[in-house]
DNA sequence: GATGAATGAGCGTTCATTCAT
DNA sequence: AATGAATGAACGCTCATTCAT
């Protein structure tokens, strides 16, 4: 086979390497085995990637691509934050489902191989939707729809770490495994469980002034 | 030297592992410089441990039980949730300072490469604290300090969740990184102001019944 | 583009294989390099050459061609042989000015990667010279214009040898450095002084008698 | 095997590396043919050579130390020109017959792919002879031994230039053809023809003043 | 005929593991 | 028991060669 490889092709081969990299980690991956179940020969990825951390950065990129356009529309307008959230849960749902690989991809990197580009990543990856979640909560705040005395960045930090960990629990098996191990084998299925019960936890949590809640300490 | 390794060496070996496995993850760490770096022959990591994988599981367990040891009095007692979580959250920021290869650790292996070991991992590692937490929030709800209305074992999850990331986000290089980012540099080193902002968004989250908010969909 | 491959543009191929040949050694040059750096397809060089093996020894007979080119005026006529010798320099000197990397393809040819072709190379590049090298002393000697009491093919071996190092310490750059060593960087540019003390030691070592030499032994 | 590598095994590894490097160049040499020839691992030119490069380089020292040490005994004392020049070339003889695959090293060193060594490989390996050679052809100018009209270093760069040439028509392939190409087969094995005619090329070059010899040109 | 993308055998190098000492 | 040199399978990468276009 020697014509020029198709769109779909160098698709197929990212997806095969999404998939590897997702199985075995960035290290115990096996480039040429990679090639293989992609139908390639190796010289392909070294034409079209820089060698194998190139080809990894490549699946990234893509994986992350495909994470950015699954949440993308719940970020988009101008919804009140908990009409965000719902959509952003949901969005991670669907997107677990579909493709629980970019989310595994997403986690590897911050592991301990990856920790030479983390400041990088972060920034990369990061960047936009801590923007995009501070900025909500500050409007939302200005907006009387959340409460004033908080920390607008630490709580869309608090925020973004909910999410996160419920993305790493759809996809990640140990996360799976750490799910049903915390609410039951069913509630990984249950999406719309999780829906409500997660947003009736932001809901409080952004809601409620402290003023309002009787100090129990 | 034909000397039996003593208990202080092998505790040693097992800071060197830790050491090695938290920097360059569980593929790349090097069994021989680990060997090196501990002063002792290679042979003895293999007549201690059952190979690199053993060890590197000698190396979590160590690391997780010195994490469950910092956390551990943070739960007992009976105290109100409120006063567990402050307890919970100063620990972990304790612990993340002084031994943050731990949690760097435990985060290994929630990755690619021992996702094999996902289930049992999970089992061993979340089985307690879960447990912990469940039963907490269960009692809390019993007690009339937290609100009925919600799943009992969602909320832990959810609680464990925060937790978690707060975790990594003190002690992993990918995550630390994505704090400054959310929070800014300073915020990484004022715990006090992190501890209060994390407590207000727990007591509201848990105590606040849905009812007493209006909805704002 | 399907036009025909022109006689300049193959000129030019072997030009830069000469050239990539020379740099890098028959081992490491590279085809595809110098199919690119040539402005054609590496198929060309497969379909005008046989092969990498096949396009070197085009390079080096179209490189042997031009060295012979250089020193063809020099062996012709019938000059005396220290006329000749002399020509012989000068050829020598302006053919490694002109194309050094015709002296480091022949060079090449001498080391271990093309030894399995030693003796057909040897026989298709050394018989001309040899032949007439020796047949220029042998006809010297006839002339009375050499001694007689030498081996003509000897002495004709010694002469080449001569000018073969003084090829090689021209242009070939471990020789250059050598020149330098010995003779001081300011020799390598001046010709005249190499010319002249050069052919002292040919004129006394052809032209003297042994027994016009008191042994010092 | 296991045991410790004996210098005598070290040895044995050098001298099949030393031939493998001969016979295919340092390029083409095969580091892993290299080691089943020699019968140890891959791991220990790795443990003790830094690389092919670096294992390259140790056979390359090794051929040369045996070289120098070969022609030691010739440079020492102080001989008169001639003599020295007798036992240099006898040297060059017996050591060629013994081991032809130093000089093939030496030899592979002039060529291509070692040219970024170029400058340092010269300085070590010609600086000493080098200075040797141009010392005594000063001294025997000094002494009234050799005529004093000549440039000692040329003349000293000429002699070496003949004694290399000398060194590879012995030991590599390409020269010995070329050697028997010039004077016949029969003469590579007539070592004694070769060393008398060889120093009368050198004691007329070295001992006839100018002026003795009547211009032809 | 000319192209150059694709191929894949081959090689340098690493490192987990073994076992004679 | 401890050692650590030796082992060699395995992997990342290169590049000479092929052949569909």
């Amino acid at each position: 086979m020697l014509k020029k490889l198709s769109e779909a092709k160098l698709q197929e081969i990212l997806e095969t390497g999404i998939s590897e990299f997702a199985a075995h980690g960035p290290d115990k991956a096996n480039i040429n085995v990679i090639a293989k179940k992609s139908g390639v020969s190796v010289g392909v990825l070294y034409k079209y990637y820089d060698g194998k951390e190139g080809f990894f950065k490549a699946c990234l990129k893509q994986a992350l691509r495909a994470l950015e356009a699954a949440i993308e529309e719940a970020i988009q307008g101008d919804d009140k934050i908990l009409v965000r959230a719902e959509k952003l849960i949901r969005a991670i749902q669907r997107s677990a489902k579909e493709n629980p690989n970019y989310n595994v991809l997403y986690h590897e990197i911050t592991a301990g191989s990856s920790q030479r580009h983390a400041a990088t990543l972060a920034a990369e990856i990061e960047g936009i939707s801590s923007r995009a979640y501070v900025g909500f909560i500050a409007k939302a705040q200005e907006d009387g729809d959340i409460r004033k005395d908080i920390n607008p960045r630490l709580f869309a930090f608090f925020f973004d770490n909910m999410l996160t960990m419920l993305q790493f629990s759809y996809s990640c098996e140990y996360y799976r495994e750490r799910f049903k191990i915390y609410c039951g084998e069913e509630m990984l299925a249950d999406d719309e469980r999780v829906v409500q019960e997660l947003l009736k936890f932001f809901e409080s949590a952004f809601t409620t002034e402290q003023s309002q809640i009787p100090h129990k300490r």
